[in-house]
DNA sequence: CCCTTTCCTGCAATTTCGGTTGGAATGCTG
DNA sequence: CAGCATTCCAACCGAAATTGCAGGAAAGGG
């Protein structure tokens, strides 16, 4: 049960992106060198992030990507998503899974669901901006003990 | 972010063990058959659970697997953690993990270990009992929504 | 002694991960 | 218009993990 280098460099993606508003376009070069990340990974991460939406590309000299709306106005779980499609920890739930032949004595299908509920609550209770003003040190939990 | 079959058979195969009290041992071979998962492929499973002190096991005819202690004393974390190891949702979180050159400006990382924190909380706060009693239809969740 | 069962080791096919490579299309800028 | 920076597109690729299966050895009950 791991995300994938790709969820974790799309995050630190989009932070670099609402760093510079959604006016300032912003390259993947450029995003390379603070991130440490080679640009044409980066490439494959941004481009899911486009057809999803959240981010709009101008091409050429000059050119990049900003966010197209605030990042208080995008969550975690948007940007995740957009990576990982349905954001599921395991198959019988995805949204076009075929259905399970012992779903209906399935004890454990409940369980599962129940997880999935608790990830989407949390990744989309917290906004970029959120990520953004997030530092190492203080540790984050919106009221959890 | 997917967690893997090994996962959710091993939660299949507790709540089997369950329902036959700490007492009654259970062969692979039976489960095998119930659950439709191959006999070979369970001694793998049960090896870790009962590596981590969760089953223990009887050699020779009669055989089997039953329960170290009652269903109500053993989580779904529990057995989670047994398959997995560390249950942290990106290496950054591992116990053994070298420490990240760039923690320190690190946006992220707050955030994943909110998501560690969510994911414990939720497993750790369901008992195997309670995952015996439950159905499909009625799905779980402890209080939320 | 035979049968059942756990235990242990090794192998193998397939998929996923984590990228790299190569180039085409587009648009600014001199 | 030439050149450069950038996004876009599509393959490919090695390594690792996933998802098992096979073949036994060891132990214990009847």
């Amino acid at each position: 049960m791991k995300f994938s280098t790709k969820d974790r460099y799309a995050l630190r993606l989009m932070v670099e992106l609402a760093n510079r508003g959604p006016e300032e376009t912003l390259s993947l070069k450029s995003v390379s060198d603070s991130q440490g990340i080679s640009q044409k990974y980066l490439e494959q991460i941004v481009t899911p992030l486009s057809r999803a939406g959240l981010v709009s590309s101008s091409r050429g000299s000059q050119g990049g990507y900003r966010l197209t709306r605030p990042a208080s106005g995008i969550t975690a779980g948007d940007i995740l998503r957009a990576i990982e499609g349905d954001l599921v920890p395991i198959p019988c739930l995805a949204s076009q899974a075929e259905v399970c032949p012992r779903r209906s004595q399935c004890h454990t299908i409940g369980f599962w669901d129940g997880l999935r509920q608790v990830i989407d609550q949390y990744v989309d209770g917290i906004t970029l901006e959120q990520l953004c003003s997030m530092k190492a040190e203080d540790l984050p939990l919106p009221d959890l003990e």
